[in-house]
DNA sequence: ACAAAAAATGCAATCGATTGTAAATAACGC
DNA sequence: GCGTTATTTACAATCGATTGCATTTTTTGT
């Protein structure tokens, strides 16, 4: 009952050959049933499994997907961010289903080629990267070289790297149709333009604004996206501005969730004095007071989207971007 | 500028052989500084990363960790649950900090050997699983065999396996306490004692109200850890009980989170009428309606204790548990 | 019972790096 | 200039599994 770790051992000790032991163990066609019972009986005896690496190197696949979530335009972002962390977990339930490892890394893209040192050291079949920050330039550059690669993010014409995510300026639009049709008048957005997706989520709300002739009623605030960082940025903003908006849209849940708390330490009601919709559809928005409506994102969908994506392009196929439905989803903030 | 995939190409290149490319590359003393710079210019310049698999190979080592959360008990709990990915984050910090990576896997323990599964398999150098579930006689039977190994929970007396966590106990007995000062007499405690952990935690909390002559008024709800699952416990019981709690201890955030929710739909003040304290102080926490009081954890410094202890047995020493103080954060909602 | 076809196993190269040891080259003293 | 010691570099084994091909064993047909 000595510890057996290699496959020269187990071979040795049923007196065969190693490959005779490598092809009982892959069910492989090959050998006789007889002794492919012994083997695997023998293996599972001993408590052996082959070593991933010696395999994975001969095979050349790892059987690990990176997920890189590069930090570009908001250093203070920390992977605990709750976005990052449900895309995560779907993600991670998405690949171990399907017999994949995930690989995590935190990248803080200072030098120009962070991207390749993940790519081509041989640790990874394939890149999920989550938000495009403000890389896209990169992205797409590497995209060229590099196929098995998917983004979740924004997807714009001419983009060169494939991309999963929401339409955002449809969903932008209906998050400030929902707030028109509930009445407000003045309509503030919180969330900074810089990054592609916050760029679209504010162009679908002016076209909603523009078609109900409310274009000059809106206020932007390029709040932060950090909780922590964003609240100080929206208090500041409600005690400072003359005409308090009677709709705020939050461009995340994460600034929403901020809005409400700061909302709430002026002593306005929501949605009785200010309402308000945020956007992701975090599972989180249920538990804040009141509950958050929100448009959402499917972000399972989104997640297993890019994994088949991410699988047929490892297998050689061609995989463009897709852009999900946003969903609005009205629960009591507004 | 063709694509140089590995040293024997990079050798042929330059006129040389694997093994001094392999030295120059690491800096060996063993190689010419002429020639070093050389290879190492070269190198840059082809864009030449050595393929990882083969180094791991020859030299027995991975670089990655393996983050396992096991889903014993509550099979609906996801890897997006606000504490594990809060934990997630300060480990994906601490470990990327170090030189390694992460591999991340949600196991539910259904087969008696899924730990084996991973152990072993030559993927990773060492182990970090995030909380005991039901679990713990699995864990104390492999950390005989399996040293580089240490698991986030409560620590018990004759325990075999290390672990990081707070002193639940203290917590638990801090939170009783704090609501004890601030006036209350019924106390409800929401949490499943059949975790290790939660336990404990009722423990310290029953210590505090034994000590305040209050045993008998302490009502326990095994209430689920998962939010979505906790809510209908909660409304349920705020619903039916005949007298109403004046404190509640949800045994972590997101059950204080559920709680506040279910408060509030019952038209309770908090923390006029009910006051609330919860467990972990996850920043969560900052953003609910009002802000909740909670028995902070540290996770940072236990997510950079649980690295240490485990490289320090990677490197074979002896490593104990670390009990880690819990810290009272009165909030808004006591 | 024997040749031919089929099945099972052994042999050895291979994946891409690392590293101990041997060989070749350079540096040095006298 | 030659022997001797230092430096450099080349050679080859190694990590642990997989797999094409050669070889042996078994099965089958007659």
């Amino acid at each position: 009952m000595s510890q057996i770790k290699t496959m020269k051992e187990l071979a040795d000790l049923a007196g065969v050959t190693t490959g005779t032991v490598s092809r009982a163990l892959s069910d492989s066609p090959l050998i006789s049933p007889k002794t492919r019972e012994r083997l695997q009986a023998l293996a599972r005896e001993h408590g052996f499994k082959p070593n991933l690496l010696a395999r994975n190197l001969r095979t050349q696949r790892t059987g690990a997907i990176g997920v890189l979530i590069p930090l570009g335009h908001e250093k203070g972002q920390h992977i605990s961010d709750p976005f990052f962390i449900t895309m995560l977990g779907y993600l991670a339930d998405e690949l171990t289903e399907r017999g994949y490892d995930l690989l995590l890394s935190r990248v803080i893209p200072e030098d120009e080629n962070w991207l390749d040192q993940y790519v081509g050291s041989g640790k990874i079949d394939g890149l999920i990267i989550i938000g495009q920050s403000n890389q896209s330039e990169t992205l797409d550059e590497v995209a060229a070289r590099y196929r098995p690669m998917v983004v979740w993010g924004g997807h714009a014409p001419g983009q060169a790297h494939c991309t999963v995510g929401s339409d955002n300026i449809l969903g932008g639009d209906m998050a400030a149709q929902h707030l028109i049709d509930r009445g407000c008048q003045r309509i503030a957005f919180f969330g900074d333009p810089q990054a592609l997706e916050i760029a679209q989520r504010l162009e679908g709300c002016k076209r909603a604004l523009a078609r109900a002739g409310l274009a000059d009623k809106l206020t932007v605030l390029p709040a932060h996206l950090v909780a922590e960082a964003a609240h100080p940025d929206i208090a500041g903003f409600l005690g400072s501005v003359s005409e308090r908006p009677q709709g705020i849209f939050a461009a995340s849940d994460v600034i929403a969730m901020s809005a409400l708390r700061a909302l709430a330490e002026y002593g306005l009601a929501v949605p009785g004095d200010v309402k308000v919709v945020g956007y992701d559809g975090l599972a989180i928005g249920e538990q804040t007071v009141p509950r958050l409506t929100s448009i959402s994102q499917d972000l399972r969908l989104g997640a297993t989207t890019m994994v088949d994506l991410l699988l047929r392009r490892i297998a050689g196929e061609e995989a463009g971007s897709v852009v999900l439905d946003p969903k609005l989803i009205v629960r009591m903030s507004s």
